[in-house]
DNA sequence: ACGTATGCCGCAATCGTTTGCTTAGGTCTC
DNA sequence: GAGACCTAAGCAAACGATTGCGGCATACGT
């Protein structure tokens, strides 16, 4: 056991609080909360130095741990924030998630995250539940065009944030999804290929319009011009990569590239090409987006956005909502990672 | 707006509290909170029925939500209950994880949630963390055999249980890992290969173990050994599985099935496989396990667990350690999934 | 020696709920 | 008509921590 470590098993039925090791040690129960929550720790200046370890020793030896629920309640703070994601499944999300709650740990708060499962009617339901759980900020990763009730949030003064995904006249932070779709086009025109399909996810998302657009756009740039039938939107997932695949194979002539603006979305598309006897990227080249492990297994070239860092970056942000500074979107560069696939 | 929608935008800046509900009404806090209270409803008994509804409405009108902490203060329970796994990103554990918080929030419950990154001493450390969140009960999706910690609580009477995997002398909810191998080695068998790898995983885990011992104990019956040098250990992820695959293709002979206790970690092998020209189903059969969308997206034959029943399952065994019940592991039935990789 | 600063600490109110114990009036029963 | 029993509430004490406001020493400056 470590030298700071509590000690646990210590048999007495009757919780340790504040009350007990003032009472051990003669003193009043403020002295020995100011000495514990001093920032100083025991070099704290609220009591004499030989007061203070003996604060510290007892606080450590009868295993004392603050009650999160008396100090909430007396200062009105829950030192938590909440996270809505589409869903937690969702290797992206998950990974967001994860930077937002290490962020979230070293600065001492917590998180509590509620799948959306993407319909906007949940969204509010969630949130409104981890505002009830008193909430000291919110960060959404479902965030929908035109969504109605964070421009609510924003009138009530809530604290919030958007990762992943942004939307007009919120803060968010993002990754450059408008670069990103460039990125694959570039890359798709200097390959040699002319002709091209979108699998375009759920068309209300930020990141389906601006990986779409930035797509587009490179390609205009090139003079190269993509028919509205082989932009096909639906979902994120595999089986939306699937079906749009089959629509796209059922035109008279088949493109020469396919992107994907979502890793699972090409992964079904991979599939059903690979069904019909086509090779990637000799027949077709395909390209997907956020570089999920799966894009490395199955060699499919992708983009990178920095997940990890998205949500510390998220959380960060929220923070200095929190604290009421004045804060701004931020908008992070993708990679591109070029594999087998195209 | 729904008719029982709390209006947030009311503009005080007062919080409402039972306080303001009582002294607007006439009536007594503690009335108020008892009504407010009762699982009947409007329909409770300790007002009358005019009574009960103007607390009702008002509480209604003015936005009242509860004050969590000041609850949890007085009751001494936080109604929440801590989980820890490997790591979120797994998608199996994320599977897990989303039936756990399903059926809490089914319960007036809330989680929250952590990442071991499966490293034991994290998982002491996490747990402590949420222990002194006051965490009522505990869930882990991270055990590993032989792990003192879990005695440690189960001496100090914290509730909790062990979902995925399990330990000998804990209450654990889990799919039959040993059928599961079974039931792979069964089908190998049955299409007619004689020879087999596994890419078995942590050692240190239940998981990896008892799929391996099924699939070697199955295949036993059948007078099939398997060579030591043909079983690898290491982790689940796919990196791991393309090492255990360049280990396994280095032999003189090559076996005609691998069988990996991981989807992700079958990908990682299938990576490799495919680089060396191999074709499986014909050169090679290879299966994996837990039946991820990859595998489906790959046409990875697997085995498939049911994980969000087991979340469910494990919220439900430590809610009814919590309230002093006798309860017993479970451990629920696997199905074999073939697809064409073998 | 006297005012003032500083070090060290206590008092008591407060946060919002919950809950055991009363109370006050009315109804019913025998 | 007295005791028993409802109904419809109220009173007040917790729960454990935080924090503004003092207070009593001792030290220090002049």
């Amino acid at each position: 056991m470590g030298m700071w470590e509590r000690n646990r098993n210590v048999q007495s039925s009757e919780p340790v609080t504040l009350k007990t090791l003032a009472h051990e040690l003669g003193l009043n129960v403020s002295t020995v909360s100011r000495v514990l929550n001093d920032p100083l720790g025991p070099g704290s200046r609220w009591a004499s130095q030989k007061t203070n370890e003996k604060i510290f020793a007892l606080a450590r030896d009868k295993g004392y741990s603050r009650n999160p629920y008396a100090a909430s309640l007396r200062t009105a703070k829950s030192n938590m924030v909440g996270v809505i994601v589409p869903r937690l499944q969702d290797y992206v999300l998950a990974t967001i998630y994860e930077g937002i709650d290490e962020a979230a740990t070293a600065h001492g708060l917590f998180t509590v995250v509620a799948n959306s499962l993407d319909v906007a009617a949940n969204q509010r339901v969630k949130a409104e539940m981890l505002l009830d759980r008193r909430a000291d900020g919110l960060i959404f990763g479902d965030a929908h065009l035109n969504e109605p009730y964070l421009d609510e949030l924003k009138k009530r003064g809530t604290p919030y944030t958007l990762v992943s995904r942004s939307s007009e006249g919120h803060i968010s932070v993002t990754c450059d999804d408008h670069a990103g779709g460039r990125l694959i086009a570039e890359h798709f025109i200097a390959t040699g290929r002319g002709t091209f399909g979108v699998i375009a996810g759920d068309s209300n998302t930020s990141t389906s319009r601006d990986r779409t657009a930035g797509f587009l756009a490179a390609l205009g740039e090139n003079g190269i011009a993509v028919p509205d039938e082989w932009i096909i939107h639906g979902g994120f997932d595999a089986t939306a990569g699937q079906m749009a695949a089959k629509q796209i194979l059922q035109s008279r002539q088949i493109p020469e590239g396919i992107f994907a603006v979502n890793d699972f979305a090409a992964i079904g598309a991979l599939g059903v090409l690979q069904k019909v006897g086509m090779r990637l990227p000799d027949d077709i080249a395909l390209a997907g987006y956020n570089d999920t492990p799966l894009a490395e297994a199955v060699n499919l070239t992708s983009v990178r956005s920095p997940l990890h860092e998205m949500g510390s970056l998220g959380l960060e942000t929220v923070l200095g909502l929190m604290a009421g500074h004045d804060v701004d979107s931020r908008k992070l560069e993708p990679t591109l990672v070029v594999r087998a696939s195209g």
